[in-house]
DNA sequence: GTGTATGCAAAGCTTTTGCATAGGT
DNA sequence: ACCTATGCAAAAGCTTTGCATACAC
């Protein structure tokens, strides 16, 4: 399928650096905003080595892409465990606010028979406490 | 913001058309896809005009983005009502499967102080029917 | 006739690919 | 030494913008 699918062979500094920044992240991040990071930190990353990184997560289903508000994409670790995790968006100062819990209850839907979920993603949106506050 | 972002004052054959493909799908569609369609049918509608005509659409509410299940950008008409409709992605033929009611219960989530919820969204990811028999 | 909506061409982004080189093992 | 991972440059999407024309009113 993808050349860059295959698990990672060679520990280098960009790939630890990746890794524990998406894992450190409480929230998820954009390619551009992984960048950025990297930059300001004085790692030296390319732009190239961002999105093989990512695309090798994502095939090895530790990353999970996720839908922002405004529609950005944005990356959010999960590592190997399944506790899964969804967010909470601020329609206006845009931040991203991990939530604890899911309130998914599958029997609330009228699934067709034979379906089977084998996972979910929940976006919540809306204003967050300052905003609301403001 | 946006030059676009105005309602539509002028009803043309494009506007109509791409308000009822939207209206009448009952899965979200891909630009790409709507483009598609209205070649297939025969509509004269120019790339640039569907993509103004979702940037307006999205600025009035009446669409909404949503994410597929690899992460491409869906638009799902959603209209004037509050009625709001989530879907299951197959991940293996990839088709989106509208569902009938909502499984969302806020009391699930460990919400902070001073959140308010303003709308949701839900995609469940598996295997349909079909695929799941095969 | 006036002015909005459309369409083309081109620009701007984001993401991917080809190829040579650096560097982990 | 071998061969993977990186980085540059360029290509390939997808989406937006500028400008002239078409067409709804």
């Amino acid at each position: 399928m993808s050349k860059n699918s295959n698990p990672l062979k060679r520990s280098t500094l960009q790939k630890t650096f990746l890794e524990n920044l998406l894992k450190d992240s409480r929230q998820p991040l954009s390619a551009s905003e992984i960048l950025n990071i990297s930059e300001d930190r004085g790692v030296p990353v390319g732009r190239v080595t961002v999105y093989r990184f990512l695309k090798s997560q994502l095939n090895q289903a530790l990353l999970h892409k996720v839908q922002g508000p405004q529609g950005e994409v944005l990356y959010e670790w999960v590592g190997a465990g399944d506790k899964h995790q969804h967010h909470f968006f601020c329609r206006k100062c845009e931040g991203a606010f991990p939530l604890n819990g899911c309130g998914l209850k599958l029997a609330g839907f009228d699934l067709p028979k034979g379906f089977e979920v084998e996972r979910h993603e929940i976006q919540l949106i809306g204003l967050c406490g300052e905003c609301q506050a403001a």
